[in-house]
DNA sequence: AGCTTGCAGCGTCAGAGCTT
DNA sequence: AAGCTCTGACGCTGCAAGCT
């Protein structure tokens, strides 16, 4: 099955500034609970130790991955809701300057009676 | 009660980009 | 170059709300 090609890290930083960085990369050195490290490759002989030996990284590779998914969904998250609330203040802050222009313009239009 | 629809969460795959 | 991490996309499932 092919997907389609996209290149988006979800690092909005270039483009706001100072909103905080979506993709942190931390080193995952912590392995989940139950998950034994595989014997030296030098160690394996037959076919059967081989499948054996594929078939374990491959339940691995799928765990680690089920928990890097569970974390970037944790982190998409609280970006978006840090997203929002940027958007809220902003709301704010737009609304005061509009009412602040309204009055200035108030101030300064010429009088006709 | 049964059906439909929308949403949220999950597991998996694929591909980009980083590290060793 | 190989191995690893991160994340968008996809498909599936369960749940709640609205409709018939």
């Amino acid at each position: 099955m092919q997907k389609p090609i996209m290149a988006v890290t979800g690092d909005e930083t270039a483009a706001t500034g100072d909103m905080p960085t979506y993709q942190i990369r931390a080193p995952t050195t912590a392995l989940p609970q139950g998950v034994v490290m595989a014997a030296s490759p030098g160690s394996l002989h037959s076919p059967q130790q081989l499948a054996e030996e594929a078939t374990r990284k491959r339940e691995l590779r799928l765990m680690k991955n089920r928990e890097a998914a569970k974390e970037c969904r944790r982190r998409k998250k609280e970006y978006v809701k840090c997203l929002e609330s940027r958007v809220a203040v902003l709301e704010v802050q737009n609304k005061k300057l509009i009412e602040e222009l309204e009055t200035l313009k108030d101030i300064c239009s010429p009088k006709t009676d």
